[in-house]
DNA sequence: CCTCCAACATCGAGTTTTTCGATGGTAATG
DNA sequence: CATTACCATCGAAAAACTCGATGTTGGAGG
């Protein structure tokens, strides 16, 4: 009972005539007599009445006009559906480390939840290892990763941008305005940075220890807006991409230090898995995040 | 979007598993990657995600699982419905000589209806060449003929027996009780007799003329029960089948006339074409048309 | 760390199914 | 009586389907 049949059968019933359906088709005459023979046999029972050269519907044939219609009702409608690609709705799993999440929730994803109420999203967090840990197993559907720069042929890199990193500390600290300084100036100074396995903090790490160089914190966090707080006033020293502390820097709370021999290259990127089916949905999502997470100006 | 791949499809989906679907199926895993393939490309989209040799259905694939379901139980629901025949309805028209018409429906019918009220019949009458037209253009179910035996390799005869005729005349008439009559004695009685047309009198008129004999009746009429109405108490004379005269005969108004050398082959036959399609409806009116309308005892 | 296993994709070969054109028979038409 | 229209059937060609083998990759187990 293959879909082909049945459209074959519908037109021959509507036309009343094997030859004239097979025109309509684009078939043979005999391809349609024999599709139609298909179905009798397969439903073991006469369709048509052929008697002198004219076709008549049988009982059973009539019941089967009833059902084809319906199938073919029901696919034109899916295809049309489909077609369409409805509104859009559907569930969306992001994760990111904990400082962009903060930053998404409070100042953009309320706006985008306004503009697109039916897509469900979840956002959690995670480190670098974890996410893409997920995106190889398809459990998240996206991430946003602050991290050396990643390349995978398995991922798509759907935007990316280096990030400018600052050694930050109040603005009152007694580094505060000095020049030129080095790494070894400050190494053994109090520091609080997000915890090992969050993504730049790995590269910082790596990059101190060639140059025999290690730094003890006093205090590990991921909760980047933690850090910024505690660090105001204190005579902590973090290291943190600008746009975590640009805020601070401003308002004249916190200030860079200028370090010079350290330059890491720190990335932000928004990554999905090469075979995840884009949807309407998680497109418009990508955008919205292209755009307002990833600072153009930088 | 061929039934076969929808329940291919369907089976995968629920199993999660190309593997696992085609074990079930009794296909190889490679035909139903291709089957699944098929389906993506024919609705230009993908319908599950494969990453890291896992599946994971799309927001396309559930839809297509829904409208999959739906599509099979409309076809499981079709088939079942199928099987069972359901009740005894629809329509059966049959066409029979005047004279078997009026038995049929005054003594018979009236039983079958009570049976049967779904079925819906039409009676009509003709003669044999109107009801042998019929046959073969698909406008009567089935007829009834009174005529010489027809056999035709398109007809199905669901059942036959010889009509015994006779002369008839008044029971009082000077024909009555005459022993060793020939055609010749009665040839000049005005006669009453069906019209030209009708099965058996085309016979009858052959017979006489191979006998170089014509008869030229007063009256031609095809409503047997107006002739023996006509018959008794007359001086006519007709040629009827036992059935019709009979019961005129057992009440002593009729009487059959001893003629010797005349005896023609009149059949009555229940015939459709054998292209028909027999819907249980048609099997159990042809059943009960068998039994009531043909005497077994004849 | 290495091997094996479980999954799905892909490819080419073999088989099955589908389609077509030709042919045949029959009834209606002119 | 020739012609047309119609459906069935047949054999050949084309297309589609199915399979097994192979490749790739990640996870599990030793």
């Amino acid at each position: 009972m293959e879909l082909k049949n049945l459209i074959t059968f519908i037109h021959v019933a509507e036309l009343g005539s094997f030859t004239k359906a097979a025109d309509q088709l684009g078939y043979s005459q005999s391809t349609v007599s024999f599709q139609i023979k298909q179905l009798e046999d397969e439903l073991d029972c006469l369709l048509f009445e052929r008697i002198n050269h004219t076709i008549c519907l049988t009982d059973r044939g009539r019941e089967l006009v009833s059902y084809a219609h319906q199938v073919r009702a029901l696919t034109d409608e899916f295809k049309e559906n489909l077609a369409l690609e409805t509104e859009l709705t559907g569930h969306i799993h992001i994760v990111t480390p904990d400082s962009v999440c903060d930053e998404m929730i409070n100042t953009n994803y309320i706006a985008f939840h306004k503009k697109h109420p039916a897509i469900s999203i979840c956002f959690s967090t995670g480190d670098s290892g974890v996410m893409l840990h997920m995106l190889d197993h398809n459990e998240a559907d996206l991430i946003i990763t602050l991290d050396q720069r990643i390349y995978n042929k398995d991922y798509v890199i759907a935007k990316e941008e280096r990030l400018p990193m600052h050694f930050v500390a109040s603005a009152d600290s007694e580094f505060a305005g000095r020049k030129d300084l080095s790494v070894k100036d400050i190494v053994n100074q109090p520091f609080i940075l997000t915890e090992y396995g969050q993504g730049y903090r790995r590269v910082f790490d790596k990059e101190l220890a060639k140059k025999s160089l290690e730094i003890h914190p006093v205090l590990e966090i991921g909760r980047t807006d933690v850090i910024t707080k505690m660090l105001a006033g204190s005579n902590m020293i973090s290291y943190l991409p600008d746009f975590v502390t640009r805020q601070g820097v401003a308002a004249g709370e916190l200030c860079y230090l200028d370090v010079k021999d350290l330059d890491i290259e720190v990335w932000k990127q928004l990554i999905y898995h090469k075979n995840k089916w884009l949807s309407k949905s998680l497109k418009t999502f990508i955008d919205y995040v292209k755009e307002k997470e990833f600072s153009s100006a930088v």
